[in-house]
Order: structure tokens, then C-alpha cells, then sequence
DNA sequence: CGCACTACTCAGTGATGCTATATACTGGTA
DNA sequence: TACCAGTATATAGCATCACTGAGTAGTGCG
């Protein structure tokens, strides 16, 4: 993927994951499948897990154990309301940047 | 300024730096100076006198010592041709992550 | 039994931005 | 003189994050 998109992904696959867990509650190895489909094919497994426990110390995600046909049962991750608060905060910062980014790219003014 | 912008200004700060290079040469307290007015207030000088440093090593600039009525010597800072590519890469990177959040913001497909 | 796929975990590494401090030069002021 | 504010650069130490690489477990197929 290259050095500039693992840098860049700092703080942004956290809205990433975030925002396809508010579409639905999903569990780890699932979210890693799908951003692999979606254009981010070098995403570590580990990366998605480590994140996952970060989202629940931080009380973003409520956690239930589901039993899988094939393999350890899944824990599946939903979003909680303090979670969907941080998601909007995300977006805002997000969206700050992407004005900021715009700006200079079209010139700075 | 929170830190979801600490985090997300991970990778970003560098094209953000590069791009106000691009637009003219440069030097540390000026480009501090500028990105505190244009919405960035908390961005630490250190940070960015540890990225010109980078950029320098990287070789992505060429650097004149220019004297100043007010203080020690100025270092003032050109994109050259390497730093332009660099640049350019930048915003590929940046775009390919724009096009997936704004499709997640949006509902996901 | 061995292998592939599913599913989760964790120690160690490297890159980045922040904190805090030090250094150096000019000019104003008590 | 002594002090301070503004200009200008540099750097050691810290926290956070994504990646690497390895390990553990369960199911089904040859």
C-alpha cells in the first residue's frame, strides 16, 4: 500500500471502522474481509482486532458472543450512543480537513 | 484541538507542509505561523521544524539560509522536482481515501 | 492425519505528532 | 545594566497508532 497510506490511516481507519459498524453490527474478521473488498487490501488482520479492543475499552461498542458454524464463536461489535457521538465527532474533524485539503489544493486561496 | 486531529494529522500534517511549500518557498516559524491562522492552532512548532528535517533527508526540498532583520538566519525551504512527485502522490493517496469515506458517509453502497 | 478456512490474540517494531526545553538574535523598557 | 517579548531553529523523551509475525482454536474435507 505504500508508506504515505499506512501514515495516513492513523486516526482514519478508527472512522473507517467506526462508520461500517454503524451501518451494522459486524465482527472482526468480517470487517477485515470487507475492507479488503473495498479497496484497502493490506489491512493486518491484528490492526482490525487491536482496534476492536480499543473501541470497547473506550465504551464506543457494545460486545455479544455469537457462536459461528466454522471456527471460535464471533464476537460482534455494535455501536453504542457514546459511540455514534465519537462517530459524528469524526466526521466534523474529518470533514474540517478535507476543507482544509481542498483549499490548499485548489491553490491556497 | 482533540485527539482525533492528532491522530488523523498523522500522514496528513506532511502533505498539508508540502503543499503550502508548493505553492511558494518557505521557512519553519513562517509555515507555524501560517497553519496556526488557517485553522490549525495547536500544530507544535517542534512538529514542524521535525518534518523540514525530514523533507531535507528525504530530499524532497532544497534549503537556502537566508539572514533575518528580526532573529537568527531564516532557512527557507523549496519543493523540488523529487518533492513535487511526492507531492503529486499525496494527493493520489488522499483522494483514494476521500472517495472511500464520503461513500461509507453516505451510506455504504 | 494434514490442510484450508474461519476467528481471535498479542509481543515487538517503526513512523508520527506533541511536550518541554534549550539556544540565539534583535529591540524596547524599567 | 537587566529583563522581557518577539523572531527563529533544534532536540530529547513520550504516547498513539498501524504493521509484522507468530500463536491459539474450531470446523470440515481429502
Amino acid at each position: 500500500m505504500g508508506k504515505q497510506m499506512t501514515e495516513m490511516l492513523k486516526g482514519t481507519l478508527e472512522g473507517i471502522v467506526l462508520a461500517i459498524l454503524s451501518l451494522r453490527p459486524a465482527y472482526g474478521y468480517e470487517i477485515t474481509a470487507r475492507l479488503r473488498e473495498q479497496g484497502f487490501p493490506d489491512i493486518a488482520e491484528g490492526t482490525v482486532y487491536a482496534l476492536l479492543v480499543r473501541f470497547e475499552q473506550k465504551g464506543l461498542v457494545d460486545v455479544e458472543k455469537v457462536p459461528s458454524e466454522k471456527g471460535p464463536p464471533r464476537k460482534v461489535y455494535s455501536l453504542n450512543a457514546p459511540g455514534e457521538k465519537y462517530l459524528e465527532e469524526f466526521w466534523r474533524t474529518w470533514s474540517f480537513l478535507t476543507e482544509r485539503l481542498e483549499w490548499l489544493r485548489e491553490g491556497g486561496g
